[in-house]
DNA sequence: TCTGGGGTCCTTTTGCCC
DNA sequence: TCTGGGGCAAAAGGACCC
């Protein structure tokens, strides 16, 4: 594991190689689980390391969710549809995901987060970024308290992570992901101009394809190309906030703090069907069953929510939205399905071939306070109380029970 | 090569009110 | 009564992330 100039250290090093001073002002870390789901796997699977694994999606459809570097080597990566990758790595061992394990694993390295700073801010179960500086005195320097959290993530958790160690958020975020895999990067505060300006413009967190390609088409390809281009230009390519936003970035301006306990904005669900449908019963079914899943999500975090969204995406990917909001907030599965298939009614279909349905509440508030008034039926109450009911079922026997009886409990309307 | 499922944020359009 | 426009919220679409 070679160490490179900015601070790399390999899998077992030690921190205490850096230049005293090297990481101070850096208090920001983004940690990263390296294949995070294959890693999962290969704790189940141990016969499996050194090889080319690839955890995809179920039904004819799936798309890679995660590859180990043996199947990355050979071009695999994730959201590839997995045919593809089977044709270009067919030795590959393809497992089915367990999201169970991932949470649980997950929940496991968030709490050895939480044992070094209370100022965690998870962007998903696989990362995290953390603000150190209230630890140091406690735990040491930034890339100390990084190796730490390597060696005890191993430890306790059998998976490797990466960390980036740096004085923003983003430069964090692109150190670990440039230190990968079983690597930690200090950026420090006084190099950022350096490590950033002979990036492709591509690797800046924000930029996918269409921006990638905005930005090409005015000749610019790395980070120093679009630092020296007037933001002005930038803001008329890309929009006002994106463009100020990447010319910011691009000259290491990133005020974005570590903010724990974010507050989800919408909660939802999406299903693919395995081949496309045209029968607008099998449509109807669908959202219910997806309602039912995001009025239960909502209840057990005590949510509910306004605005009743749907999404179609027919045959040949076209995607729409249509959205609909109540005048009080609700958790009722009966409320959310009567809307949605309202919504999805109003479109009109003439056997349009459809390939995803999903249901989605936004406009979330706290669920506990809402005042649960007469919305569309004349006994919310009841149906809450029913719903509340089914809930607690499927705690004590699991889901599979109760949901089947949910579904003929609740007529289409 | 044929594209998942969970989200967030931003922009544009539209309808409404004054 | 007609017209214009500002301001706002909702709706719709799209890009992006893991």
């Amino acid at each position: 594991m070679t160490k490179q100039q900015l601070g790399r250290s390999g899998a077992r090093s030690p921190a205490q190689g850096y230049p005293r001073g090297d990481d101070a002002g850096c208090h920001v870390l983004h940690v990263d689980m390296d294949a995070f789901y294959a890693s999962v796997e290969l704790l189940r699977h141990p016969e499996l390391v050194g090889t080319p694994v690839i955890v995809a999606g179920g039904g004819t459809r799936g798309v890679v969710l995660s590859a180990t570097y043996e199947a990355r080597a050979l071009g695999v990566h994730s959201a590839m549809p997995a045919s593809r990758a089977r044709r270009l790595c067919p030795s590959a061992t393809f497992l089915a995901p367990h999201h169970d394990d991932y949470a649980r694993i997950s929940a496991g390295v968030m709490a050895i987060f939480g044992s070094v700073t209370p100022h965690v801010e998870p962007l998903s179960l696989d990362e995290a970024f953390l603000d150190v500086s209230g630890a140091l005195r406690r735990l040491g320097s930034p890339s100390q308290i990084g190796e730490q959290i390597r060696t005890t993530v191993q430890d306790e958790q059998g998976i490797t992570c990466s960390v980036g160690v740096a004085s923003t958020k983003f430069v964090a975020k692109l150190a670990s992901g440039r230190c990968k895999p079983d690597g930690l990067l200090v950026v420090p505060a006084d190099q950022v101009i350096e490590f950033l300006h002979p990036l492709q413009i591509g690797a800046l967190w924000g930029v996918g394809d269409k921006t990638e390609e905005a930005l090409h088409r005015l000749g610019l390809r790395t980070v120093a190309d679009l630092a020296n281009t007037p933001v002005g230009t930038l803001e008329r390519a890309l929009g006002h906030a994106a463009g100020r936003h990447l010319w910011q970035l691009a000259w290491g301006r990133d005020e974005r703090t570590v903010v724990p306990d974010v507050q989800e904005k919408s909660i939802g669900r999406d299903r693919t069907f395995e081949t496309d449908v045209d029968d607008p019963a099998v449509v109807h079914r669908e959202l219910l069953a997806s309602s039912q899943s995001v009025a239960s999500q909502l209840r057990a975090r005590a949510l509910a929510g306004r605005t009743i969204a749907i999404k179609v995406r027919f045959a040949d990917f076209t995607t729409i939205t249509r959205s609909r909001t109540l005048s009080h907030p609700t958790d009722v599965a009966r409320d959310i399905y009567a809307t949605a298939v309202a919504l999805f009614d109003a479109l009109g279909l003439d056997r349009a071939r459809v390939r995803l349905v999903g249901v989605r509440v936004e406009g979330l508030v706290d669920g506990s306070t809402v005042a649960h008034q007469l919305t569309l039926d004349e006994r919310p109450e009841a149906w809450r109380a029913a719903e509340r009911a089914a809930d607690q079922a499927a705690d004590r026997f699991g889901r599979g029970v109760v949901r089947p009886a949910s579904l003929v409990e609740i007529p289409d309307p």
